[in-house]
DNA sequence: AACATGACATAAG
DNA sequence: CCTTATGCCATGT
């Protein structure tokens, strides 16, 4: 059995977010394959080893929020990672109405 | 199988 | 802005 487990179904997806975009958690789900997945796409996030290839960190959450927060140490680290790519933040949070990726369909 | 937990989302007060 | 409550689903015990 090939089939393809929640998890990677749900990197393969954060994998084509592209660089300077980030997506929301609901999102993911969604174009994982089912919308209710949000709170899996979280776990499936904090289960990824360190060197892994996933950009973990252009997920965020709906309303912009980074991980744990903005004042949170993983919640600064992202913000740097995101703000080296360009995105923008207005008051710690993404400003999601330029910067969330939309699937453009060709 | 039951219960608790979690990097969420939405609604309500 | 805050807290509760509910829905959701994969994992761990």
């Amino acid at each position: 059995m090939s089939e393809k487990t929640t998890f990677e179904l749900i990197y393969d997806v954060i994998g084509q977010v592209p660089y300077g975009r980030v997506a929301t958690y609901g999102q993911i789900a969604a174009l994982a394959g089912n919308k209710r997945w949000a709170r899996v796409v979280g776990y499936a996030l904090h289960a990824i080893s360190r060197d892994s290839d996933i950009p973990w960190y252009r997920v965020v959450k709906k309303n912009g929020e980074v991980f744990g927060g903005v004042e949170s140490l993983g919640g600064r680290y992202q913000t740097e990672l995101l703000q080296e790519e360009g995105v923008g933040f207005v008051d710690g949070y993404v400003d999601m109405e330029h910067y969330q990726w939309k699937k453009v369909a060709f």
